[in-house]
DNA sequence: CTATATCGTGAAGTTACTTCACGGTGTAGG
DNA sequence: CCTACACCGTGAAGTAACTTCACGATATAG
């Protein structure tokens, strides 16, 4: 009987390994990278935010967070804008060429998930979406620090 | 209709950020990596390898697997051994501390995956994994060099 | 106006990767 | 036998993503 779980688990882990790798690939040809990608991902949710705001958001240190940002700034992705009411912090803000970009990784998205779900038939889907739901519900629970879009 | 597949897209994609953060944690607290569990968990399927045969199905650079494998000898879970036949080649082989650490590892997946799928109903556990097998077969036409367990 | 908390970053270190070069070894061809 | 050539593992050097610790600049509470 737990078989099954184990082999869902199974299921669940190479679609991991599968989707890091892919989403990996894609991303290094465009000269990005997933860490930084995430953060401008973020930034597009969000707006403008202070890099402290941007580590917490990510879960990781302010001093990766400066990394990040360095990067993005020299690939022309973001600017540090200095805080309007705040002289301590810097408003990180996306540049025309990031939402472009991100615009077109948005349609990737969509792209890819309809090559792994289009043509699936609703019932199936909807039997994924539903017991994924269920799995990421005690997944939050059982990690700390949960903060995901 | 594209948004129920961008829907199920996000679960995957925040499953995977959970899982790997559980992972990670977990692993930490052994004293291990991910990286380096991957290359034991191997072993432990196909018994003393090459290094290159190691680099081969972990897909990574023989060179990576050079410094993966220093630090479990270091750690006191693999040894270096000639190879019988080969005087290029180097057998790595997991010791006895090794297949301890990894039957409790497969005891804590266990545990793991009772609590993520334990209690779920039979249909919705069926529903998950032969959704996710769907999505596995594409994903590995998707993705090159899809070398998993 | 002083104590304290916060923002971002320099410095230093770890892990996981890569490519390139090279010495040691196996293996086929003449 | 012996010369090519392919292959094994590793040193060297480099990149990316992280971490902690220390510190200067600024906000803020008392």
């Amino acid at each position: 009987m737990t078989d099954a779980r184990i082999a869902a688990l199974d299921r669940v882990l190479e679609v991991t390994v599968l989707l890091g790798r892919d989403m990996t690939a894609s991303l290094a040809g465009e000269g990005l990278t997933v860490a930084r990608t995430t953060l401008l991902w973020r930034l597009r949710e969000t707006g403008p935010s202070t890099q402290r705001a941007l580590a917490d958001a990510l879960g990781v240190s302010a001093r990766n967070v400066t990394g990040l940002v360095d990067g993005l700034v020299e690939a022309g992705l973001v600017t540090r804008e200095p805080h309007p009411t705040d002289r301590r912090a810097t408003l990180v803000t996306p540049t025309a060429r990031a939402d472009e970009l991100l615009a077109g990784m948005a349609a990737g998205q969509a792209e890819l998930a309809d090559q792994l779900f289009g043509g699936m038939s609703p019932e199936r889907l909807e039997g994924l979406v539903s017991g994924l739901d269920e799995v990421l519900e005690r997944l939050r629970v059982l990690v700390p620090g949960g903060a995901a879009s």
